[in-house]
DNA sequence: ATAAACTATGAAGTGAACTCTAGGGCAAGC
DNA sequence: GCTTGCCCTAGAGTTCACTTCATAGTTTAT
């Protein structure tokens, strides 16, 4: 599969492609070079840009990535990091998604503030000034 | 309140505090001059910074919620549109949510793989292709 | 054989959200 | 009255994740 292939196939620029080998998120297993040095990329290529998006899409930075991303290159020191890692990152994710629920609330009192202001904006200002005085962060 | 003092309570630098008031997203209800020039900021400012964060950690940039972020000082052809974007917020809110949980799903069989790993390579291969054979995103 | 459409490189540019620096003004303690 | 520690502004610098540009080699279609 050529570069473009790839591209269109991720949703991808070519761009992001060859930057993402920079920074070294792809490597002999999802790359190699043709006699005329254009790229060709393997089916695991497909499969890592999937879990490079789905990480990135959760706030993980490529260099963050880069370090965990590693299946088969990776030596036993750095196994129990990436344990550790990946731990960290699901209680990460479980706060985050108490945050959402958090607010998911703010956003309804937001709501219900804003359609009161519609139609009757004493009441709304009642309302708003309710909110004030608890000291929810 | 001085800016040493607010930026200390919200856990912000000064200048990130200084910069968000350039940005729009702080106004005469959050932040006054003294007649030294010296910012005195107001409870209300607490309160907004609090929110700015709040919104931040889902992934709100600066500029949606400068566009969001008023209370008192919007007029009605707006507040329809604000209606819409919370609307907007809590359905992406849920989706990522979603996300979330399949992430966690993800995180799961990364770590079963790196414990097998450990203390039995072959079987974590067996196990990592299993998982290829499946074409799940 | 020539143009169009692909590939390559290195480097510069972009936008968001800070972060820091330079150069200066005020305020409190010794 | 001088040092120390706040405060001010304007503007430059940083990081991240791209994105664009300039230039050039390769492949494909007519």
């Amino acid at each position: 599969m050529k570069i473009q292939e790839l591209a269109d196939k991720m949703g991808l620029t070519i761009h992001t492609i060859r930057f993402y080998e920079k920074e070294g998120l792809l490597d002999e297993r999802h790359v190699r070079r043709e006699s005329n040095n254009y790229r060709t990329y393997s089916e695991e290529a497909v499969a890592r840009l999937k879990l490079v998006k789905k990480f990135q899409s959760i706030g993980c930075s490529l260099a963050e990535l880069k370090e965990v991303l590693q299946d088969h290159d990776s030596n036993a020191q750095t196994n129990q990091q990436i344990i550790d890692w990946i731990r960290g990152k699901q209680e990460e994710i479980e706060s985050k998604k108490k945050e959402y629920d958090r607010m998911l609330d703010t956003l309804d009192k937001m709501l219900s503030y804003r359609i009161l202001l519609a139609d009757d904006p004493q009441k709304a200002e009642e309302l708003l000034k309710s909110w004030h005085a608890d000291t929810s962060d």
